[in-house]
DNA sequence: CCTACTTACAACTGCTTGGTTGTACAGCTG
DNA sequence: CAGCTGTACAACCAAGCAGTTGTAAGTAGG
């Protein structure tokens, strides 16, 4: 465990920022569309099924958080995977969730899709 | 890969969901805090530097997202950690953080610690 | 029974931020 | 040069949430 035991207070700013950067739906989609490779951002939007303008601004959260790579090719931008641990990240949590959600079928009666905030 | 690839929206929900609960600093430190092992909501609060009031706000934050598991015994609640994979995603950012923040340090002359937003 | 202690909840405030709209800027094309 | 396309930025609105304050409920102890 490389880890020091009372994280220092900037470390868990920095632990949580990350996280915060995942913790939004569209971007998550677009971290999803990336998974069929590098794209441009009209091609992520549409992948996504968000604006231009939406998807520009959460790309542009992504890139400065440094989870995804810019380059500018003429008229266009390709956004890139620029860490790919975002994946296993969200594999992790897959995981979980269907953990977490296999053992609550296996305990409610299930009258419905267990969705729903 | 048993991971979808055009991630259903609900799932994509879920998931930002559960970063999002990660996205917290107070929650970090409790997280933290619960590294050393099951303890109450004073001691918790005490570990992590939070109000009881704010403390047991937030724990109930992570154990509502399934996170934790809530013990009570007489007169005080025992918090535990629910799901261990919350530590893997912690270290996993902390790599990723770590591997990002040199390879800053690789390309800047640093006059100072890089920490700062 | 009364007091002290621990936990949880409700109400309030201020800040942050997501999505939209509008627009500016740069590059390609004819 | 003019028009079109792709990208990014700024301003706005609305919703969500963190932290505080106050307090209620439940338990142990004298």
């Amino acid at each position: 465990m490389s880890i020091p035991s009372p994280l220092p207070d900037p470390l868990v700013e920095l632990v949580a920022e990350r996280f915060r950067v995942l913790s939004e739906p569209a971007r998550i989609k677009l971290l999803d569309a990336l998974r069929a490779g590098p794209a441009s951002v009209g091609e992520l939007a549409a992948r996504a099924g968000l604006s231009q303008q939406n998807a520009s601004k959460h790309l542009g959260v992504l890139h400065s958080a440094g989870l995804l790579e810019r380059a500018r090719t003429g008229n266009t931008a390709q956004y890139a995977i620029a860490d790919p641990s975002v994946f296993t990240l969200c594999e992790l949590v897959c995981d979980a969730l269907r953990d977490r959600y296999s053992a609550l079928q296996a305990v409610i009666p299930p009258p419905q899709a267990p969705i729903g905030r």
